[in-house]
DNA sequence: CATAGGGCCTGTAGTCACTACAGGGTCAAG
DNA sequence: CTTGACCCTGTAGTGACTACAGGCCCTATG
């Protein structure tokens, strides 16, 4: 952050590829909110900040680890009180991992549906298929 | 089978509720084509026969089995070949196993960064909050 | 017989988090 | 001077629904 200082003057696209996110996504984020509207140029062109630039790098991160929007709305508005107790940014991400886990749950217990349906060899036609069967009603 | 010739006339909301889902579903399947236009009676009502009980059946168990509607779609048109061989069904399903397994690998890796974030406690305040400074950007 | 409630109809818009244009303006290199 | 890369706004599309708005129909009760 020494070396930094609150001067850089990136366009859309230097900030989006420095962070790894395209520019139609830092045009969205800042349409709902999310990033806030950067200085223009003569010819109306964005101009970001070092700021806008570490904030962009905050939402990315999030993102990255599957927070929502909302959530990530939610961590930036924490971010920003540095005094209070950090206990809402751990419930945050407590929620959050807890539906990964609900996720993770589900898609197991899905996969080995699916792998019963796959055990049975895949030689005769569909009238005979046990996946077709498997899907289609009991007593039809 | 045999005690259910096709001779149903169910409503909309009496189809819904048998299959699980609900009516703005099942019109969103007839506008999208995974369900084909039910008769009407004089007041204009949808009227469902048996094979349209049975082919949202197997719609709704496919999609629980977390099928995309294109999949669905597919596995429909396979179904109705009796005589095909069943291959193409086992690639669709596989291809869905497949994706499933990528999914659950995701998030185990999510969950697993997410717990290590949490591991930390949550006593202090956001300025030294680990979760906070983890999502930052490492030289801001 | 009137009316109140539920269910049904169409059509449109909203959700989430982008992505993909269309139709233009700007800028730097050759 | 032209070419091509970049930028601008605004809108529409994605998947799989869900939620109205504004209206019609049917049944049951007072």
């Amino acid at each position: 952050m020494a070396d930094c200082p609150d001067n850089g003057a990136w366009s859309i696209g230097e900030l989006a590829k420095r962070v790894g996110s395209n520019v139609e996504t830092v045009r969205y984020y800042e349409r709902i909110g999310v990033m806030p509207p950067p200085a223009r140029s003569a010819a109306n062109y964005r101009l970001y900040s070092d700021a806008h630039l570490r904030r962009l790098s905050f939402v990315m991160r999030a993102r990255r680890l599957g927070f929502s929007l909302e959530q990530v709305r939610a961590l930036l508005e924490l971010s920003g009180q540095a005094s209070q107790p950090c206990a809402g940014v751990h419930a945050i991400a407590r929620a959050h991992r807890d539906e990964i886990d609900r996720k993770i749950a589900d898609l197991t217990a899905l996969r080995a549906e699916l792998d019963a349906l796959l055990s049975h060899a895949h030689t005769g036609a569909i009238a005979e298929c046990r996946i077709i069967e498997a899907l289609s009603p009991r007593d039809a």
